[in-house]
DNA sequence: CTTTATTATACCGACAGTCTGTCAGTATTA
DNA sequence: TAATACTGACAGACTGTCGGTATAATAAAG
């Protein structure tokens, strides 16, 4: 029995398909048949829509990192609110609740899927990046921090925090407790800030 | 036509096989059947040896970053030379030539190669990590610079500069010099350094 | 100290099973 | 009647397995 629908809707049913798959079984542990059956439909639709397998990821990565800049961008442009309030927002929004759910995050990490994740913190970071760096010169503007290289600054931190507490899972309280610690000690001192400026306003959100 | 050879022996020969052909090919675009053609062996002693494409992977990783962790190793020992110097020369030879020659790093920052960048990556921090953070405490103690978080400030520009040095060669010139000026200014801060007091010593090492 | 069994080690290549991507053709909508 | 969406059989490639074979190492017998 043939269905025919919208070139976008069955695009965004196989994303979806895709989607829930690898969460639970990865990428590479996810086989096109796999999707096909999921969606409910037959190889050559897959193929119709998408040129490859690896074009689904791109896709789904698309979706995903879309929404997180999105939210970084609203984030970011509440100029009412002080500078300080949206950076620690803004962290927020990239870690500890990023609106990807834990299971695929728990998978972005697993090595098998290091594709994956490459392609998703390169995303993440291109998008999100001269937002944070224009956060930062408004902070220097306001006088709040200062460093002559804002954007380095930004893709610093953004790799670091992303490669570290990803897998913060895995440490230990302490261990955990210590890396953040140390995570706005050196934001401190990168950003030019006084020692224990950025403290208090920052370490409420690890929970 | 049938030659037994010692396990290690044969071992080590796939190995070179294989990394040749990771050269060249990348890991996804090697097949085992490569492998199994270049080191002129059949098909079962292949998994005789190894148990998996990824083990081989694993093995070559090890051996390569083996070497590096080694070399590191030395020069961090060398006590009577003076501390900064041991830093720039550990810089260099994580970096600037590392051993693994050029094709090899280019092969392993393409996407397709993701794998074996990240687990490259792992293996090199977690060699690497204790011995710079060791190198800072050295410095520490002789007053030449002041952290509370050694280790981390060893991780945080590591990983920095293996994400952002090692795909440099995609910059402009002026994009590269900039980033690296940028990236001893804010190694000089998270080591609570003077300005441009690193500068001297590292800037000849990116030619 | 040879010669002959015996065991362990290294090796082989056919094969099963799976996977991705293609294509000629068919149904549905515009 | 043309464009769009869809189908499923199929080719080609790839990974890992397995029963069996040759060589080297060791032990037993002459």
């Amino acid at each position: 029995m043939r269905v025919v629908k919208e070139a976008n809707v069955r695009k965004s049913e196989i994303l979806d398909a895709a989607e829930l798959l690898f969460e639970t079984k990865g990428f590479d542990g996810t086989s096109t048949t796999d999707i096909l059956n999921e969606a409910g439909i037959a190889r050559g639709t897959l193929y119709y829509h998408f040129k490859s397998k690896e074009d689904i990821l791109d896709a789904i990565i698309e979706r995903m990192t879309g929404s997180l800049v999105a939210k970084a961008t609203e984030i970011a442009g509440k100029k009412d609110e002080p500078v300080l309030r949206r950076m620690t927002q803004m962290m927020l929004a990239l870690h500890v609740d990023n609106g990807l759910g834990y299971e695929i995050m728990e998978q972005v990490h697993k090595p098998q899927n290091a594709l994956m994740h490459q392609k998703m913190q390169e995303r993440l970071l291109a998008g999100v990046n001269p937002i944070i760096t224009a956060l930062i010169g408004e902070g220097i503007a306001q006088g709040i921090c200062q460093t002559d290289y804002p954007t380095e600054v930004a893709e610093m931190t953004f790799l670091y925090s992303s490669t570290i507490f990803d897998n913060l899972a895995i440490h230990s309280v302490e261990e955990r407790e210590r890396k953040i610690t140390a995570f706005i000690y050196n934001l401190e001192r990168l950003l030019g800030m006084e020692r224990d400026s950025l403290q208090g306003a920052i370490l409420p959100i690890f929970g």
